[in-house]
RNA sequence: GGGAGAUUAGCGCAGUUGGUAGAGUACCUGCCUUACAAGCAGAGGGUCACAGGUUCGAGUCCUGUAUCUCCCACCA
């Protein structure tokens, strides 16, 4: 019936296909089950995919594929996030092109084009790990719905002033000349030099050393620091200093408990803006504005002779003349961490330019969503703290725009007179601002003229669940659906995306997005080491381990260990999932070879056996049940991976005499152990195929499905099986024992497991259950005459049949 | 600097409310059981990172230390 060897990679592919052509997998929205929606965070299109991608996905696939076996519709989209900088930066590599030089349309059509494929691959990736979810329910962070869902929340918030346009300084990049969000900034380990230099006093009583890596900021200079502790300092407070090169500008000295004694002089600049601090100390201080750089990263107009420079070309310059006028009196090599732009590793500015932002920072915000992290099922419970330390550590509104090309356009103009903001209608989205021009004019007769700028992609990112209930559409219904019931994510972006989307969902449908969150954690290369491109060993190769081993295995793999944590990549974790696999191939094909004849009929009489392996069974569905409730997906394979190998190593080689010899056992004794068999195996398959779902599907085709009927393993429903109750697996363990301990015997002496035994004595408290095995046992361990006494449990072997 | 997590057998891991350390794998000894040698049956192997403390009793609770990872903040 099955084949002699299980095919791994022909056979997988085969049912992702039917899957796929059958629309096993498919929501139905007519359906009257009860509904459970997932809401698949969309993974950036950014660049190539690797077996990490695969380990979060197939966890929370298994969770979808329990619910589906709970008898619920899934509803189940697959998204891609292919807007913003990551995507643009993608098509700038591969296409050689910059997205400056180009006309919008045209670099957008590009784009659009590589990424094509792009999304393909990763669909493909997807379906290829056997995700349960609905290829038809997809959608890019690019498309129209997505672009107008964006803007319609965009429109709303702003309305309400919960979206606002303002000056402020923030990081920005130079090199991708755009604004850049905190958390898109890394370290990163520079080389540098601390210029000491001699600041005079403006009253000329003398002058005081301050030390800079950054001498090119004079210009930008609006203030000096030094700490209210510091008591070499104390009598400078107050006074005011003249800027070196630039010797009319005078600024005061303050002091502030940020600065650091021991660091430097003990005494800082404050420059518009160097850093953070720059930034507080002038909200703080009141300080004047003075930028030094531009959007490219050039000297401004205010750096006099400097003006025009390039950042590093104007440091040489100014230490030059600061060396040449006697300003420099030291300079120290050092490393520090600097702040870089993710994305491209430029070290990062700080501009000020008008941004539009989202309200999110008030005390009063983070308590609400301090109240809605709490409602809301986190799995594992422990991330919960990372969203609540994240929270209470707010203290920036979200910035939303990017001076970028590729991605969803703000729906607005501004009047060139009053500076009014127009706002496109709901019903004309998605809008592009420099394409469309409004209706008529401003009600002070100025032009309008558009909003360049595009959203940060997590501002798309953040309405996944608006886009998958089409809210742009069918407000009404989309309300009814949000909270949805699930939403996954690596425990990276739980501050990113998954705080983002609680806000939008609180801002627009006044809920929760999801009722639940499932956070994974990463598929490591090895200790601490995160798996990359460059480390993508052979070893690691995608393509190579799903050839050889196939995706149930690597399914396998990503749910070895508790929810949440990290797995590490290693082959043996493969070779115990091929080994299973293989495992449940011979088990299975063994005992469907003994059911060629089965009819699904009860027998009369269940021997007890065979009763015992179906509520041994029943135990182990209890318990795995729990575990697949609780998304601890490693636990319940365990259980029920460790069941499998009991069933085959003991139940099995129990009946098998029962099986195979009708003539001598009885066809009552046959048919009995085929009703376990049958209920006992497919039920298993059901449990086991939601970790390995191939080999499970092709194990129902060939047989199951001609008694269950459903389309598919994976549209069943999960069941105990149904028997009387008693207390009997007590009884069945020690049976259990005494075969195990005949096989000690034989092994501790040496001998084949088939040995005959001329004559064992077993002696045990309840002797009248072993007496009804009697003939299976005899049977497994070849004994020719089986004594029974009542007494303390003991297996005494007599004389082995020698041939 | 703040927060989170980890440290248990050679290896990758599990240990739920404190009560004699667990499975898998590797190694070792055997066995070709009328499915599977990619199999089966056995055996050995651990100062539970370290130092204190609470307790009759600590892998588990408390305090501290070390190493590693992640997140956040700072970095003139």
């Amino acid at each position: 019936m099955l084949d002699n060897k299980y095919n791994i990679e022909e056979k997988e592919l085969k049912w992702e296909e039917f899957w796929k052509n059958e629309g096993i997998y498919k929501f139905d929205p007519h359906s009257k089950k009860p509904t459970f929606s997932i809401d698949t965070p969309p993974p950036t299109v950014s660049g190539d995919l690797h077996i990490g991608h695969i380990y979060g996905f197939s966890q929370a696939d298994m969770y979808a594929r329990f619910n589906r076996m709970l008898g619920k519709n899934l509803f189940f989209p697959i998204g891609v996030d292919n807007n913003g900088l990551p995507t643009e930066l993608l098509v700038e590599n591969k296409k050689k092109i910059q997205a400056h030089n180009l006309p919008r349309e045209e670099f957008a059509k590009i784009a659009q084009e590589l990424l094509v494929g792009y999304n393909q691959k990763y669909k493909n990736l997807i379906m290829r790990a056997g995700i349960s979810c609905d290829l038809t329910l997809g959608y890019d962070t690019i498309d129209t719905r997505s672009q107008k869902t964006s803007q319609k929340s965009f429109i709303e918030l702003a309305k309400k002033g919960i979206a606002y346009r303002e000056n402020k300084p923030g990081p920005w990049c130079t090199k991708c000349r755009t604004s850049v969000a905190m958390f898109e900034l890394e370290e990163s380990e520079l080389d540098s030099v601390f210029n000491y230099l001699n600041f005079k006093l403006a009253d000329n009583s003398g002058t005081i050393p301050i030390a800079t890596t950054r001498p090119e900021f004079l210009p930008a200079c609006v203030g000096i620091f030094v700490n209210p502790e510091d008591k070499r300092y104390a009598h400078l407070v107050g006074k005011l200093v003249k800027v070196p090169l630039f010797e009319d500008r005078i600024v005061k000295i303050y002091a502030d408990s940020k600065v650091g004694i021991d660091k430097g002089t003990g005494i800082v600049m404050c420059c518009t803006f160097g850093d953070q601090t720059d930034v507080e100390w002038w909200k703080e201080y009141g300080l004047e504005l003075k930028q030094a750089i531009d959007d490219g990263g050039r000297m401004t107009e205010i750096c006099g002779k400097y003006a025009g420079m390039k950042n590093m070309d104007a440091r040489k310059a100014v230490i030059e003349d600061l060396k040449t006028q006697g300003y420099l009196y030291k300079q120290d090599a050092l490393t520090h961490s600097v702040k870089v732009h993710e994305r491209c590793g430029q070290p990062i500015e700080f501009l000020t330019k008008k941004q539009w932002f989202i309200r999110t920072s008030s005390p009063e915000l983070k308590q609400k969503w301090l109240e809605l992290g709490n409602k809301l099922i986190w799995h594992p419970e422990s991330m919960k703290a990372r969203y609540i330390s994240w929270v209470n550590n707010l203290n920036q509104d979200w910035s939303i725009s990017r001076q970028r090309y590729f991605g969803v356009p703000f729906p607005v103009w501004y009047c060139e007179k009053c500076g009014a903001i127009k706002y496109a209608s709901v019903e004309d989205l998605p809008v592009n601002p420099l394409s469309t021009q409004p209706k008529g004019c401003c009600s002070c007769g100025g032009k309008f003229v558009p909003e360049s700028d595009v959203m940060d992609t997590w501002a798309t990112s953040s309405v996944t669940p608006q886009i998958n209930t089409n809210w742009v559409d069918d407000e009404k219904t989309a309300n009814k659906k949000i909270p949805m019931d699930m939403r996954f994510a690596g425990r990276d972006i739980i501050t990113t995306w998954c705080l983002r989307t609680i806000i939008k969902a609180y801002y627009h449908q006044g809920t929760l997005p999801w009722k639940e969150l499932l956070i994974n954690g990463w598929m490591m290369a090895d200790k601490g080491i995160k798996i990359s491109k460059h480390l993508s060993n052979s070893k690691m190769d995608l393509t190579q381990i799903m050839s050889t081993y196939g995706a149930d295995v690597v399914r396998y793999f990503s749910a070895s260990g508790a929810y949440g944590r990290d797995v590490m990549f290693n082959e043996e974790g493969l070779k115990d999932g091929y080994k299973l696999l293989n495992k449940i191939w011979n088990g299975s094909k063994f005992v469907l070879n003994f059911l060629y004849d089965y009819q699904p009929k009860k027998p009369k009489n269940i021997l007890p056996m065979d009763r015992y392996i179906m509520h041994k069974f029943n135990e182990t569905y209890e318990k795995t049940f729990a575990f697949y409730k609780d998304v601890e997906m490693g636990y319940a394979k365990a259980e029920i991976e460790k069941f499998f190998y009991f069933f085959c190593d003991n139940y099995i080689e129990l009946v098998k005499n029962r099986l195979y010899k009708p003539e001598v056992y009885g066809m009552d004794a046959k048919e009995s152990a085929q009703w376990a068999c049958y209920n006992v195996l497919f039920k298993m398959l059901q449990l086991l195929g939601i970790t390995m779902p191939h080999i499970a599907e092709e194990i129902y085709q060939n047989y199951f499905i001609t008694f269950e009927k459903e389309k598919s393993i994976h549209l069943t429903t999960l069941s105990k099986i149904k028997i009387e109750s008693e207390n009997i697996i007590e009884n069945g363990d020690v049976v259990i024992d005494i075969v195990s301990k005949i096989r000690q015997f034989k092994s501790e002496n040496k001998l084949s497991l088939k040995t005959e035994l001329e004559e064992v004595t077993i002696c045990a408290p309840n002797i009248s259950f072993i007496a009804e095995c009697e003939a299976d046992i005899k049977a497994v361990c070849g004994i020719r005459t089986l004594k029974l006494k009542q007494g303390n449990f003991d297996v005494e072997v007599g004389k082995i049949v020698e041939n």
